[in-house]
DNA sequence: ATGCTAAACGGACTGCGGTCCGCTTATTAT
DNA sequence: ATAATAAGCGGACCGCAGTCCGTTTAGCAT
């Protein structure tokens, strides 16, 4: 035991949802290609899960305007789809899946904006208006995309450990030590992005009726004030 | 419609778990006492039902010694203490509700720390000081109740609302204030608060083998940035 | 075209949280 | 003691996420 012969038939997920296959990473890995950000997971799809697929996701996206994310059944997005329950397990691996799938366009908006796009979000300006930046940025996208994220995250035992979620923290963490960020700044990222969770966000408004912009001046107190300490 | 008489049974859950009875909340409360801190619910209770509470609280720590907090099933929970699942809903009102009653005495004394202890945890010393205390007192305590914290919030559609996390939030808006914020202080208490989830301080130390002191570091950097502000 | 094989498929099945509702029992008034 | 009644009880039942495994099919090699 514990070679990789115990993978027998391995579904084509779309992402790296669980830590699946603990051992040798390296010789799982090197099988078929998983590709890591997108999910067309371009290389080899046969045509008529290709077809499903697409098929899935433009009815998850009927039945979620229909009934909103958390209306959204397995079921009921397979009877939509007119295909078999085991299929939309097979292509999304969970729920949290295919939420994610679903988001994975705004998010690699949101990730171009902050690694690539023009300052003060992106490269180009001072790290703390770049957190500023990319703080209400975040706010913004939370209260367009946050019932889908909110989706995403619930009960991923893993959530901190998607690749979206590494990647933003990341970012912060990189801006962080820019600024001569002198506590642990993996840590200090980890508490900025807490403060910005989907989850909260949609509490402070939908619950206290907070404004967006109450949110984003918060954000500029909190990150100021933890930049300038060093 | 709108007026009390649609609340026939009126399960007697330990707390207010739920915002049930939106309306006429003054009429609501007035009648039959829900204990808001313990969970004896003192008033009034069968003798049968407090045996069976005690009998459901007891086995459930059996339950999660022997197979965690997560391994805990409210179907092996009922069969455990020898009474019907549908008891076990009315004590307790859900998974997440049992959970909070499991953890109200570690709650209880906990909150008793930091509202009525000695300084700097208590009041007396100053409020910075008294910030890092009791932070550094959470993260001790989310490091030996986390899992059952946890297991509490999980799904927990108003875990922020429930009154535990309602004081904790008061309390760090409290001292926040004391300490001059002059920043929305209920927005920077929550943005505090996030800092010290159970999920993610668990996270931190299970997944990424941060140490304890690492944290308290953290946190100690965290507040005093954000009360040195202003 | 034909046959082979791995991938994909579908839907029955499991386990869990939570609800419902008819039955039982503790308590209180008489 | 007895009757009335509200609280408590139990377990069948439901909806949902996720799994399993026998069957079908796309893609390729010949």
């Amino acid at each position: 035991m514990g070679t990789v012969s115990l993978i027998p038939i391995r579904p084509r997920v779309e992402a790296v949802h669980s830590a699946a296959a603990r051992s040798a990473p390296s010789a799982a890995s090197a099988r078929a290609g998983h590709r890591p950000g997108g999910q067309p997971a371009a290389e080899s799809e046969r045509r008529d899960a290709a077809r499903n697929r697409k098929l899935l996701l433009s009815a998850a996206r009927d039945l979620i305007e229909e009934c909103g994310a958390d209306g959204l059944t397995m079921d009921s997005l397979a009877a939509r789809a007119g295909v078999g329950k085991g299929t939309v397990f097979r292509r999304f691996g969970s729920r949290a899946g295919l939420m994610m799938s679903l988001l994975s366009e705004a998010e690699a908006q949101f990730q171009a904006g902050f690694m690539f796009g023009p300052p003060p979000l992106g490269p180009g300006a001072p790290p703390l208006e770049r957190l500023l930046a990319c703080g209400a940025e975040r706010i913004g996208w939370v209260l367009e995309f946050g019932e889908l994220a909110r989706a995403a995250d619930a009960s991923a035992y893993n959530r901190f450990d998607v690749p979206a979620a590494v990647l933003w923290r990341r970012h912060l963490e990189l801006l962080l030590r820019e600024a001569g960020m002198s506590a642990d700044p993996w840590l200090m990222a980890g508490a900025l992005a807490a403060t910005l969770e989907p989850e909260r966000i949609l509490h402070s408004v939908r619950v206290h009726g907070m404004s967006p912009g109450s949110l984003v001046e918060s954000w500029r107190e909190l990150a100021t004030r933890v930049v300038r300490g060093t």
